[in-house]
DNA sequence: CCCGCCGTTTGACGCAAGTCAATGTGCTTA
DNA sequence: TAAGCACATTGACTTGCGTCAAACGGCGGG
């Protein structure tokens, strides 16, 4: 699997920390697979990873983690999809990013979550105890090196995110959201046009800082422009260069 | 000096990677204070660091490094502050962070600067080249933990900044931005109500979204409303229980 | 099959913040 | 001392996006 960090990506993936969860099922025969940390690992290593580690699924809508509860565990997810949000005491909710399959959940490795996190689709993760990860990390230097690399990618797209949420259009929010969510997808299933969306109007809305009812405008009008087609659970893009020009850095 | 972290902090201090600088002077006797890192160190390895640092000064305006040049140094600051943005192809400007006294600019550690930085006032840090400072990481898996966690608080402090930008109103944001500023001033100089504002009312509008007429109109309404008072050079806190009851999280 | 629910779309209207423009105010330089 | 400049403030007006409300459409349960 291909985890070169490439250019231009947003939306922001996989981030912060996690832990307490109401696992479903649990899976035996777990695989430490789509594991973004692989790449800086030696066989046996991931043998030994692979035995610290536990296949969980989740069904949709079902609850990860929750803001400033205790983080006992670290996640990799394998499939599906995820939100990260944090909450305002009346209500308003600011979705920080949307993790997909590959992205980790835990890179902070904190003692307290940081935000929410919920299962958009039917989802499964690979989870570590915070603990034995953090031991494993203490005995293998450049895994952290790894860590603490993704966790600047991460920080890289969050900067990102705030130019798109201080500094840009409705229009250019959504465009950023299409191009980035895309660039991520292909990581996972290599399709350059068919960006599946397993969010709702309402979460794109609190990642980008809009009502629905501007998303679903904006979408709209993108649309009849032809430069997106709305599809069932995604959309189709046409005009991808005039979306990465509304896009651009 | 006390570097521990406490809850409830904004206004993110210092974050990203760093590099290319034109000096002004050339300190010969640099120390190694004010740094961040020191709580993770023995004496014996302070000094180890101590040689490989160097002391440079910087006037106010002047660029300490420029996004996505290479970052061939990392930096700790050691007086001055520094506001560190980025810029949109049509001249938009989204400033992401200002630098403080014990920041460190360069957690990233990465290939290139993710954004610009230069000096508001002048300005002194404490310069390693990035080489020789990966080297004393690899050397020292301890003091790498500590990158790590800093780095993550940093994250941290962008998404609380995603949920500002994304989610809360003009007055909000400026309240939120008082009160994050009053926090780190405090653990450079202890003063809790006089927060001094070494950046422009357009830094401050970059920072939260805002235009510069707004910070200003907002400004002058919490004085009217006898929440701040506006001084040469920064704001007197008079109500901190409102502002923080605005900027709650 | 129909009903109710949830998410989406569309329209009419309002307002918080942006834009434009003028004036004020303190510093620096001549 | 005055001129020039950068930053700050204030007012009048505009606008992009939010709010409120209604209608649409697909899906799952009875």
């Amino acid at each position: 699997m291909d985890v070169t960090v490439t250019k231009a990506e947003a939306v922001s993936p996989a981030l912060g920390l996690c832990s307490n969860s109401k696992p479903q099922i649990e899976c035996s025969q777990c695989r430490v697979r789509a594991l973004s940390l692989c790449a800086a690992l030696e066989p046996d290593e991931l043998h030994e990873l692979d035995k610290l580690s536990q296949t969980l699924s989740f069904s949709a809508r079902q609850t990860l983690f929750e803001q400033d509860q205790p983080a006992d565990s670290v996640y990799n997810l394998t499939a599906g999809a995820v939100r990260l949000y944090k909450l305002l005491p009346d209500g308003r909710r600011q979705v920080v990013g949307f993790a997909l399959p590959g992205d980790f959940l835990g890179l902070a490795m904190s003692e307290r979550n940081m935000f929410c996190a919920d299962a958009l689709t039917p989802t499964t993760a690979c989870r570590f105890s915070r603990e034995a990860y953090s031991d494993f990390l203490d005995a293998k230097p450049h895994l952290l090196r790894r860590l603490h690399s993704m966790a600047s990618h991460e920080l890289s797209l969050a900067q990102d995110q705030m130019v798109i949420l201080g500094r840009r259009t409705a229009e250019e929010r959504v465009a950023a959201f299409l191009i980035g969510l895309r660039n991520r997808w292909m990581r996972v299933n290599g399709n350059h046009v068919h960006v599946l969306l397993p969010m709702t109007r309402q979460d794109i809305g609190d990642f980008l800082g809009l009502t629905v009812e501007t998303v679903s405008r904006i979408m709209t009008r993108l649309a009849r422009e032809k430069c997106i087609v709305i599809v069932p659970d995604g959309v189709r893009l046409l005009d991808v260069a005039r979306l990465e020009r509304l896009a651009e850095v």
